[in-house]
DNA sequence: CTTAAATATGTTACCGATAACATCAGAGAT
DNA sequence: ATCTCTGATGTTATCGGTAACATATTTAAG
């Protein structure tokens, strides 16, 4: 491995010189300048990152928390590791994957934090290194999340162009930021078409729903669209209305919310909100490393949703 | 942080005793140990990895080389990365991400390759930095996996016990070194019990063996069982089977080889080997890292198959 | 009882970078 | 022409460890 000092007597400066030339380039001469990068070029230096660690105290280490359950048949996680992996190792960062139980253990540079609940936002605004959380909140902390308000209101816009005259949200029953931000897109575009909101909440599983619009069939007019807050629920409706023998996208529109692995084997496929998670874990990262960098928030992240189009909605 | 010099003056010994108790505590005498390690427990003492990490030129980076195509909806190479990253972690090593193309870049301490295929053994040999195959193969690296041969043995062992009296074998149309071992433990089997071994070979997709079982029915008898090279192989036989009336698990057998998700939403579920892929990973981490602190090679580490009851097969 | 060898502990230098301070040269002011 | 002052560059100390060498203390041998 090519040092600085290499580097420095091949140009004929100061090691100094070389490091400055890296970090307060404004500070030297550009005739040195030249000579520098070219030396650095012509030894193809690196700088070596853990003798940069050992100056300032870093640690280069970022650590994942995921604070649900991970379900390792989704590829949710699998994503959102690597989207953030790929940023970090860009910067020789590492990723430790921790748990809340072992959360304290090993010092650190920085935190993903995903999964948040209400109950975790004390102890998160106690930490003392830079943190951004994967999924939006309503808590001042930064985040990196899709902006699902504009994706609800996005599907049910499609769904009426499609001509479908009534819009049933199913929802999920949680007190979660993203899904009050989801029903939210709902009903904005409900107002501005003057109709009237129905929504129903269950938790986030395909049979529930399913259930419910077995149930509920007699009410269930035709040229109905379902809006629902994620895939699973989707595939739950979409069920539902095929034991029926209801017709999609004919007779009833579905739309979902992506997030599930599920929707891939699913037939016909939900037209869905497309997330990729691991550009916006890469996102994610870099915010992160930004944050740290310059020791001050760099905000939240939103992006903003696309459609996945499936066959749930007419065409 | 606690440093050496902390706990040095506290236990009133110079800092290369207190190195010495941690490296080599052979070469200090009992009084001074105690001294010292009461000393850090009351400091809280952590050894700055960093610090060591520059000492010796070692970087703390494992690259994991993946070199076939991830299928992100396989929870495999997830939890491949997350048994390997929870022993490194545990040892402060990190894991690093590579794909062929940007092996080269930056520098790391050792690799764990999966997916290797003959073409790709010379570049592997070449390399300086200790290396652990996952997958077995044949070309005297050191590798981590389940007993291939052991596992369809063992199923089709199974297979017999429950009065299947013809046995066929569904592998996979290829030259890795785990299909040829798959294949011998079914061979051995057959052999043993003095049968006739039947072999074909599709590529690992669950409709060329749906065809094969369909396209075959005629010369297929009952009281068949099916030893497949592969869980979607299995899934495909099991289809075909179905689709042409046959009763599984009564009339035909079949057993897969774990490695797929898709299992979890077939029915009846594959009999299968069952592969911890993340304990595995586990093992692999701390085979290499041994093998970089031994400087020498570990072996190959080869996990016994353990048989996952599914419904194919009768009970 | 010396003296050599073995053992235990301390001192120094170094890994590769950076911050803080020291030095030096040239621009501008008097 | 001399004296600041400023900006560019070099020197030293430091981060937290470890190896190599130096020194002090025992132990064993003759």
């Amino acid at each position: 491995m090519t040092t600085l000092v290499d580097v420095a007597k091949k140009a004929n400066v100061s090691k100094m010189t070389v490091s400055r030339v890296i970090n307060h380039p404004d500070k030297v001469t550009d005739e040195l300048k030249q000579l520098v990068y070219q030396a650095m070029r012509e030894l193809d230096y690196h700088p070596n990152m853990i003798a940069k660690a050992l100056v300032d105290k870093s640690t280069r280490i970022i650590k994942l928390c995921i604070l649900e359950d991970i379900d390792t048949t989704e590829p949710y996680y699998m994503n959102l590791m690597l989207g953030i992996a790929k940023t970090l190792d860009l910067h020789q960062y590492s990723l430790q994957l921790v748990t809340r139980k072992n959360f304290d253990i090993g010092n650190c540079d920085g935190y993903v934090i995903t999964g948040m609940r209400e109950q975790d936002v004390e102890w998160i605004k106690k930490l003392k290194k830079p943190v951004i959380i994967f999924g939006e909140n309503r808590y001042g902390l930064d985040y990196v999340d899709t902006n699902n308000k504009a994706g609800t209101y996005l599907l049910a816009q499609l769904a009426l162009k499609k001509g479908y005259e009534r819009l049933i949200y199913v929802g999920i029953d949680s007190k979660e930021s993203f899904e009050y931000s989801r029903e939210s897109g709902y009903l904005q575009q409900v107002q501005e078409k003057r109709m009237v909101p129905e929504l129903h909440r269950f938790e986030n599983h395909s049979h529930l729903a399913e259930q419910f619009v077995y149930d509920n069939w007699n009410k269930i007019t035709q040229n109905t669209a379902f809006i629902c807050a994620s895939d699973r629920l989707a595939i739950g409706v979409e069920r539902g209305i095929v034991r029926r023998g209801g017709k999609i996208p004919e007779g009833f529109g579905v739309t979902g919310f992506d997030g599930v692995f599920l929707n891939q084997v699913a037939s016909p496929k939900i037209t869905t909100i497309k997330q990729s998670i691991i550009e916006m874990g890469s996102a994610c990262g870099e915010n992160l490393l930004d944050k740290i960098d310059s020791n001050q928030s760099q905000g939240s992240l939103i992006f903003e949703p696309k459609i996945s189009l499936g066959g749930t909605l007419r065409s």
